[in-house]
RNA sequence: GGCCCCGUCGUCUAGCGGUUAGGAUCCAUGGUUUUCAUCCAUGUUACAGGAGUUCAAUUCUCCUCGGGGUCACCA
């Protein structure tokens, strides 16, 4: 009796915290991509990670269009990576943000800085800075602008459309909470100047227009590539001259390419529709990339639902990994493999594999599916064994007609021809099976010349399965086929 | 160059002071199969280096080396 009085009490105070956490702190992410080209794998690793934790957290996971760069972005791009989310199943909540939209909500924030005396106007010439820079090169200093307009109050140049520059701090210590690297510090006079907030056309710069829509968005908790990592204390500044409250950080290690350097669109193969285009499937690809730098233990297989449930960002790696998809391709096989036939022949619709009307694709794709790394692969075998062969792998022959193969072949057709039902597999196995007994030979010497004469080639799936699919009367007629064309020899 | 981050098998990773350093992939070998693939089994391969702290360091601290990121009126 005397337990269970302070155990109900911590169980209390357990369920309280936890209903406070779901209720009141609930996890706001975000993906925010700059439409300048397609989804790339990187980008798409992140947005998952923030995908999972707000769904895992039942929390609110947003997208944000960063297209302020007028001369960069486009709307297809915008449009091919909605595309990828689609693909992957991967669904944002509420409405889709454009910061090209908010150009007032910026504006509005921008004077309240001038207003307050945050931010000033500097009008400072380009040539000027570059100017300024150069010197700075040459003796080896720190390039940083010098804050001359800091404090101007006289009469401004004529003719220069001015900056605005905010005053970030000149000494002290600013210190990055992030939940993957640790506390990271960084000094104000190593990394800070007053950064432009405004260019001389009014437009908003990236690290205002991140913090104040993250702040905007309710986004508590950032996910991101840690090439960010040394933007954070920018808009650390932003954060607190506007008051807004600083989210959680997490930046997740890049993902590099084979020379170790950050993967970029050169690398090839970073286009995730790419992967659509090359049979991989949505959940290979997901359960491939929640992987890189990230583990559950020992685990590697993860459904979207357990990614749901078990993805931590606290268990992110610190490390860059390499980008290498050897893995891809097992994982891509072992989703094949356990996925139904009627996804199947409807995935495979896009690889001009039209398989609806075929009345043994049950039998074909559970032969099939089992040997395919992708579903291109799959689609390929399916036309090497729907399609009579052309022509018979030289190699092939070679080995498969020796000694009597015609005339186990012959014996084969005729005992063919005597079976009145056949349908599946195991029918045409018996034929087999007679034939190989009567002739008193071994099933190899039946199964060589019979493959050669039916796919043209030595590996493949079991004969009996080619068979059952193609039927008694295309069955023989390959056979005939492929013992005139070897008989000659 | 300044600042910041990182360093376990080829690759993805587990490890959170005491382990024969584990798993997966890849590769190799064997088994299964009429063949190839699948599948199963087995095997090769790793704590960057050096000091320190400790009875004990892959694990903590420092240094060196190596790699990466970032330094815009780009995002």
């Amino acid at each position: 009796m005397l337990f269970y009085q302070p155990l109900t009490n911590i169980c209390l105070k357990f369920y309280l915290y936890f209903l406070y956490k779901k209720v009141y702190i609930m996890v706001v992410t975000r993906f925010a991509p700059s439409p300048t080209g397609y989804l790339h794998i990187g980008g798409l690793r992140t947005a998952l990670f923030s995908y999972l934790w707000a769904r895992r957290n039942g929390g609110k996971f947003y997208l944000r269009i960063e297209d302020t760069d007028k001369k960069r972005n486009s709307q297809a791009a915008a449009e091919a990576i909605l595309n990828a989310f689609e693909w992957l199943g991967l669904e944002a909540d509420g409405e889709i943000v454009y910061q090209s939209e908010r150009d007032d909500i910026y504006a509005k924030y921008i004077k309240q800085l001038l207003d307050e005396g945050k931010a000033y106007k500097c009008y400072m010439s380009k040539e000027e800075l570059d100017a300024l820079r150069q010197t700075q090169m040459e003796n080896k200093e720190r390039t940083m602008y010098d804050g001359r307009y800091r404090d101007f109050d006289g009469t401004p140049p004529e003719g220069i459309e001015p900056v605005i520059r905010i005053k970030a701090p000149q000494t002290g210590e600013i210190i990055v909470h992030d939940g993957v690297k640790g506390d990271v510090s960084f000094q104000a006079e190593d990394i800070l100047d007053d950064f432009v907030i405004a260019r001389a056309d009014g437009s908003p710069t990236y690290n205002l227009v991140v913090a104040i829509d993250d702040a905007l968005m309710g986004i508590n908790e950032v996910i991101r590539g840690d090439d960010h990592l040394s933007n954070t204390p920018k808009q650390i500044v932003v954060y607190e001259a506007l008051g807004f409250d600083v989210p959680k950080f997490y930046h997740v290690p890049m993902i590099h390419n084979a020379q170790g350097k950050k993967l970029s669109k050169r690398d090839g193969a970073t286009d995730v529709m790419a992967y659509k285009d090359m049979g991989y499937l949505p959940e290979a690809l997901l359960n491939f990339l929640v992987r890189l730098g990230w583990s559950h233990g020992d685990q590697e297989i993860f459904s979207m639902d357990e990614m749901k449930e078990l993805f931590d960002p606290k268990d992110i790696n610190k490390s860059a990994s390499i980008y290498n998809t050897e893995k891809l391709d097992w994982l891509n096989a072992h989703y094949i493999k356990n996925t139904p036939n009627d996804t199947l022949v409807a995935l495979l619709k896009d690889f001009d594999m039209k398989l609806e009307e075929h009345d043994k694709k049950e039998i074909l794709l559970d032969a099939l599916k089992e040997r395919a790394k992708t579903l291109k692969e799959l689609a390929n075998m399916l036309v090497e064994i729907l399609d009579a062969p052309t022509q018979y792998d030289p190699k092939a022959s070679k080995k498969a007609f020796k000694s009597n193969a015609i005339e186990v072949l012959e014996r084969f057709a005729n005992s063919l021809e005597e079976v009145q039902e056949l349908h599946l597999p195991v029918d045409y196995h018996h034929v087999m099976e007679k034939v190989v007994n009567e002739m008193e030979i071994g099933f190899g010497k039946i199964g060589n010349p019979l493959r050669v004469a039916l796919l043209g080639k030595m590996s493949g799936p079991g004969l009996d399965v080619v068979m059952a699919v193609l039927g008694p009367d295309e069955t023989l007629a390959r056979i005939a086929k492929a013992v005139l064309a070897h008989a000659q020899d």
